[in-house]
DNA sequence: AACTACTTCAACCGCACGTAC
DNA sequence: CGTACGTGCGGTTGAAGTAGT
């Protein structure tokens, strides 16, 4: 390894490094120059006797004052490389090794959490790194990329709708940490009973704060600019070996269509025994997805919804001026994750369930702009409405105890709607609006990622054209919306669309009308009435190369 | 055995924050 | 108040290792 590097310093007092080609056999004479002592500083690997001058040196003066580990001793390195050696490698008590199972499913919750707070985990995780956590989380979203699986577990991500707008506020738009601390130190105000959601005691209809959360959500979901996240749905052509795999981890593409689609009790049959927390979190599940061996149930886009938050963005810039900092629903209130942390097993399961069957009701069929343009930005409204109706509807099937059916994995209220709210103020949306103004992200652009607009986009449904549409039969599977649609096949959506008493219920849902008889869309740009559009009426042309194999 | 593709992970880099002066 | 410095964090890089052909 030639690490060799001369370096010549900058104004703020950095080194910016010029590689030479030549090999580094602790050259001192072509290293960093340390700032004011005109020594040479060393980059690259550290040897085992540098690693004995910082311990020596950190026992006799302790952790901190890097800078002058340089200056005491005979180490030529800089205050940074010294630090990032000790935390990394040298102070004790430091685990190595591969995670356990533990250890990655803590990963994902909190990552589901906090999003690229790496620091942030590694207080939870004792021996560990936030470097090897980062590095860990970055291989485990290639890995779920190649295998076309979402980020999250769906479990994970509806437990993460119960994250705060305000967090949410602070995020969006970088602000400076120390007014994100200030924040989250607002302790035992409001900020502690919006993340108390979990417990959905309260029967009032919280829209106002479900829609910004979503709002974000999806601004954050869209921060796909993210170069790590950018190509979680693959925007080069797949390998060669991924193309041979392809008619495993993308069934629906396959010649074998009529395995596809099968029959609930298939699913009831062939799921995995479904602890909805344990087996989507378990490590062979998550994180080491065997091309050719996995469940149906568990292949490729487990949920639509889910599979949006692959896409979030974490840190980098998006294309605007915004920086995403966040994925949709973290937050980092140390209350709250020591709660979640203390209560590995959801104790809604069935709210997960209902919420399951709900992420997966069907994808839009009417949108009003032909345009997919228009339509773009419509459906993302369209979408955030619907995934506020799915978290509503979640806690109140939660409240009421509904009566289930269950097909493989999946679990739906079969009356989830009468318990559905309808009490949408007027002003709800008006503050989602402003949410997403707040987020300074050009509609079209976020809902051109991933092709999420099929997904999602309109929530305009009608019932007569539901059981036309949606059956198996009339599927083009060529289409990538189909494609992200067949996971709710897998999951037992046609439970849902082919009941007609649900389906109404759906509708309401969807609907959101609110006391006055206002239709919760009519508010946005896509409204009932329109032609309907069918679920093809995007454009596809900004889908990665593989949607379109 | 040689080559290629892919994965892992240690280390670097730039930025931001806190503090001292 | 502004600046310099020390520190921490998160993103990125690239060499080493591994698997596949």
């Amino acid at each position: 390894m030639s690490y060799t590097t001369t370096t010549v310093e900058s104004d703020d007092g950095m080194h910016s490094s010029i590689h030479n080609e030549s090999p580094a056999v602790d050259n001192f004479g072509n290293g960093c120059r340390s700032r004011g002592r005109g020594s040479v500083l060393k980059k690259g690997p550290w040897t085992s006797n540098e690693d004995g001058i910082l311990i020596d040196y950190v026992k006799k003066h302790g952790e901190g004052n890097w800078n002058a580990v340089q200056k005491h001793t005979s180490l030529a390195r800089c205050g940074k490389s010294c630090r990032l050696r000790w935390a990394n490698h040298l102070r004790p008590n430091l685990k190595k090794g591969a995670f356990s199972q533990e250890e990655e499913q803590l990963i994902v919750e909190m990552h589901a959490k906090m999003g690229n707070k790496w620091a942030q985990m590694a207080e939870h995780l004792p021996g560990r790194t936030d470097n090897e956590i980062k590095n860990y989380w970055n291989t485990r979203i290639k890995r779920r990329q190649r295998a076309g699986l979402p980020l999250y577990p769906p479990e994970i991500h509806v437990e993460d709708l119960q994250w705060s707008e305000e967090y949410t506020k602070s995020t969006i738009t970088r602000v400076d940490r120390r007014r994100h601390q200030d924040f989250l130190q607002l302790g035992n105000s409001k900020t502690n009973v919006l993340f108390d959601d979990l417990n959905f005691a309260s029967s009032l209809f919280p829209g106002a704060s479900d829609l910004s959360d979503l709002v974000s959500c999806n601004m954050l979901g869209t921060g796909a600019s993210s170069s790590l996240y950018e190509s979680y749905m693959p925007p080069i052509l797949p390998s060669p070996k991924q193309l041979r795999e392809s008619g495993s981890r993308f069934p629906v593409c396959s010649s074998n269509i009529k395995h596809e689609f099968q029959s609930p009790e298939h699913f009831q049959n062939t799921a995995p025994q479904r602890n909805p927390r344990s087996c989507s979190i378990s490590p062979c599940d998550v994180d080491h997805p065997p091309y050719g061996n996995q469940h149906s149930t568990d292949m490729m886009i487990s949920d639509s919804h889910t599979f949006m938050d692959g896409m979030l963005s974490t840190s980098k810039p998006s294309f605007g001026a915004v920086k995403l900092e966040l994925p949709s629903f973290q937050y980092s209130e140390s209350s709250a994750f020591d709660q979640w942390k203390t209560t590995p097993s959801p104790p809604h399961s069935d709210l997960l369930d209902s919420v399951d069957a709900y992420i997966q009701s069907p994808p839009p069929l009417e949108i009003e702009d032909s345009d997919c343009f228009s339509s773009c930005d419509t459906g993302l409204l369209d979408m955030l409405l619907h995934e506020a109706k799915i978290k509503t509807s979640a806690k109140h099937s939660m409240l009421m105890s509904s009566p289930k059916k269950s097909f493989g994995s999946t679990t739906y209220t079969t009356d989830a709607t009468q318990n559905i709210p309808r009490q949408i103020n007027s002003g709800e949306f008006e503050y989602s609006q402003k949410s997403l103004a707040r987020s300074e992200i050009p509609f079209s652009t976020q809902f051109s990622a991933g092709g999420l607009s099929s997904a999602f986009a309109g929530t305009v449904v009608k019932t007569e054209e539901l059981d036309q549409v949606w059956e198996p039969k009339s599927l083009d599977i060529t289409r990538p919306d189909v494609l992200l649609a067949s996971s709710w096949l897998d999951q037992g959506c046609f439970g849902i669309v082919r009941d007609s008493s649900n389906m109404s219920d759906a509708l309401a849902l969807l609907l959101g009308s609110d006391d006055t008889g206002n239709s919760y869309v009519t508010v946005g740009s896509s409204s009932a009435g329109q032609a309907p559009r069918g679920v093809g009426s995007c454009s596809w042309t900004n889908m990665p190369p593989v949607w379109s194999l």
